[in-house]
DNA sequence: TTGATGCTGCCGGAATCTGGCAGGAGCACC
DNA sequence: GGTGCTCCTGCCAGATTCCGGCAGCATCAA
């Protein structure tokens, strides 16, 4: 590989890690040695991109470098595709129109040659388990994680026993058969989840609740000893 | 100036340029010798740039080689994000590191307001049943699929029995704990379906099967009764 | 035909690239 | 204070690539 073909492999190296990489993963990603890595990252930095490096850290690229990325590779449109249909198939009404709409877009730049790839795609998405019925509008509660706001929930537990409370809601997580929502729960003040299916109303509340909800699932990943998957 | 450097000045140059450059302006302008640029040109060819040029006319970049900024529906963006976590969390290693490298390439490209809603999606995949072991590479059989090529498979069935046969694969299906290679078999003159757990061994034969692929899925879809997504 | 252009092969000298080593410096943790 | 991780730089010698020039062919349009 030349160095050049390099430069752009790196710089997507670079952009894949969203969390500072060390120069020692890089240069064996890319096969180069450090010494090597350390002239690319160099002469990248020289070109005006702005990557940042920390002694003890590693680096990260900012973004908003002026090279827009190579386009998608054959296998990158079918991990699209296939996903995409993954949420098409399982997730409400909204998302799975945004799915399909959001696939329908990434066609459009596509060249032809790619283009049959994405619209040959022969990867499938089986039927699952049928999710159980939701009282709430899934949206609503997306909408409560986005702006971060509170909501009241009427929640019926495993046992049945009904409860009414107030939580932050930070997260959605799918299951195969379940949704499941995150939040951080006023009565317990302690993280709980809720299956989405046993939520028997939801009102989203005017408040804003005080954290960032990016905070909320840091804590709530070391509380649970779950790692976070962009590691 | 390196000739990395040049390469992306060279990339800049032809994007400014929306009518035909010749080489010989395009040489002036980067300060190098006629030769050279058509070496660089075939530089960037060769790693993919779509770049045409016509004897007497000159040269264009056509789209596809540098991925152009998308614009997305907050929503969209989520319902990417949460079908390409799913895929990194469930495929064989090759598809799931396509999705991630995908997701960076987009999140590259996307206006900063955006991107706030990409590095911030509240959507997260719950780790499913674990995929039972696979004994055959699954990027083995997409490519089969993908180039329409037949497979030699060693299949034991669901009773144990073990049998060996050819067939014509044309497409994968994921369910929520295995996932299914679908293919028409030679040896029983029907359409099949064929865990990849209970695969033993595969190997991609040289020759390709009669049929283009999409004929035997839409085939196959008609002979189970299953109505195409896409309608 | 003529001219403009793209494109390729060849060559030898020049420039660059590469990996390894040694060492410095910042920072966090113990 | 020591240890470990990291970024970063200088130096060097051998390998590799790069570069310009030249000559020639192909293609297209006037």
């Amino acid at each position: 590989m030349s160095r050049s073909e390099r430069l752009f492999d790196l710089l997507h190296a670079l952009r894949r890690h969203r969390r500072p990489v060390s120069g020692r993963v890089l240069a064996e990603e890319i096969g180069v040695s450090l010494r090597t890595l350390y002239r690319d990252i160099a002469s990248l930095q020289a070109m005006g991109a702005s990557i940042e490096g920390e002694p003890g850290v590693g680096y990260v690229l900012k973004p908003g470098f002026l090279l827009p990325p190579l386009m998608f590779s054959p296998e990158e449109i079918e991990a699209l595709v296939l996903g995409s249909r993954w949420v098409a198939d399982r997730a409400d009404d909204r998302l799975s129109g945004a799915a399909r709409s959001a696939l329908a877009r990434i066609g459009a730049v596509l060249p032809d040659d790619l283009r049959e790839t994405f619209e040959g795609s022969a990867l499938l998405v089986g039927p699952g388990t049928p999710a159980p019925s939701v009282a709430v509008d899934p949206a609503l509660l997306r909408r409560a994680i986005r702006t971060e706001r509170k909501l009241a929930l009427c929640y019926r537990d495993g046992t049945g026993a009904a409860s009414e409370r107030i939580v932050w809601p930070f997260a959605l997580a799918f299951f195969d058969s379940v949704r499941i929502l995150l939040g951080w729960c006023e009565l317990r003040q302690g993280f709980r989840h809720f299956r989405t299916d046993r939520i028997a109303a939801a009102d989203l509340l005017g408040t804003r609740y005080p954290r960032r909800r990016q905070a909320l699932l840091k804590d709530w990943r070391r509380a649970e000893g779950i790692t976070d998957p962009a590691d």
